[in-house]
DNA sequence: AGCGTGAACCTGTCAGACAGCCGGACAGCA
DNA sequence: TGCTGTCCGGCTGTCTGACAGGTTCACGCT
């Protein structure tokens, strides 16, 4: 392993830490200030760690206020150009699909605790925003647990995606009870171990989401 | 637009001229010192907007010599994990079989030439490593062709991922004079504007595919 | 020709300084 | 009470100057 420079150093650590999710999205970082005698360096040292966080839009740094944590992965943006509302319903089925198939066949204990606890927090949630969150995760986590790194990456696109669509927040108001009831016989299928019950489950689920972001793109 | 500070503007001054190619890749960048006096600014500066660039992959510095140029755009490793074969095989037909069937109703003329053109050109290859790179044309093409840039995506990085593993020069001396046949039938289908036959065939094909995977892989 | 050596240049890091921005505390006013 | 203006402390943005250590190359010696 090459040496590394102590810039390069700090902003492993910090870029660590944002994406195993121990600074979570919306967490202030340290001053530089502090930063830079926790770790024994100059601000200097800290800045040009700051600024490959930045860089890659894991951060976000405010004159007079200090740096925050605005992702915890690399947006594809940089990279990728968005999604139209017509990909994400044409592609999500064939990819979250087997994906909830196969986290029904290879789900952890952990991962299993996990949904239980968003499904749970779904339903009790009034505000559009928080719970499109919180279906971001549901959705995400699944494809996490499916093991396969495709299927876990591409989902977190396309959930990134939808996050950013004004038609997600005004579909919500509707689907939100009846997306509630789907995810549930989705975390039972998943639960249960059933691949075939959860991919049906989530084909359903899928199904309706498209139909009722059609009717808002038609309207 | 939001007012820039100095480090973000030389920042983009350099993305730009990396990214539009006036500096080529193994271009050396002046010094920090000259940069600085360049742009009017310290060479605290000029430091955090090299950071950046470094950060999204685009240069690389090493101490004593100076800041060189390796990449005129970022990266996707940056994004993307690896996959392991196992994902590879298993994520391909969802999202490879839609895309052919889709590309079948979609392409363009100029695409089915463009493809016609590669299939007659892997006919008639020898050298593995370029029909290796053929092949992945191919399958990239089709998933442009499906006018989904989900897939159109996805594809891509997944043949990105394989012609970065090893396994796929092995396997191809075996299969290739198979594939070109597998090819030839996909191509008519998607030719013939047949989603149904194009799903088939591109099934086929990845599922023969995958079988030669794997008996290398338990090898 | 071969070799060693030092000067020149470059990056890596540090310390200190100052301006400008921001949020909150606080006092004064209606 | 409730609003407002002011001030202070903390933070980022930038600059300057300095020194250590890596790299290159030409010069001069053998």
């Amino acid at each position: 392993m090459a040496r590394l420079s102590a810039a390069e150093a700090v902003f492993n650590v910090l870029r660590t830490e944002i994406e195993s999710g121990k600074l979570g999205v919306g967490a202030k970082l340290s001053s530089e200030a502090t930063l830079a005698q926790q770790y024994g360096v100059s601000r200097s040292v800290v800045r040009e760690a700051l600024r490959s966080c930045t860089a890659l839009g894991l951060t976000v740094t405010k004159t007079g206020r200090g740096t925050f944590v605005v992702a915890n992965r690399v947006a594809k943006d940089l990279v990728l150009g968005q999604y139209s509302a017509r990909d994400l319903t044409e592609a999500r089925p064939h990819i979250e699909v087997p994906a909830a198939g196969l986290a029904a066949e290879r789900r952890s204990a952990e991962e299993l605790s996990m949904l239980r606890e968003i499904v749970a927090a779904m339903s009790g949630e009034d505000d559009p925003e928080v719970w499109v969150g919180l279906d971001s995760s549901f959705h995400a986590l699944i494809a996490r647990a499916s093991r396969n790194k495709v299927f876990e990456n591409v989902v977190a696109d396309i959930r990134d995606a939808l996050a950013h669509q004004s038609e997600t927040l005004n579909m919500v108001a509707d689907r939100q009870h009846a997306s509630d009831e789907e995810h549930r016989r989705i975390l039972a299928a998943i639960e249960a171990g059933d691949a075939a019950t959860a991919r049906i489950a989530m084909s359903q689920h899928l199904h309706a989401v498209g139909i009722a972001l059609d009717s808002i793109l038609n309207a």
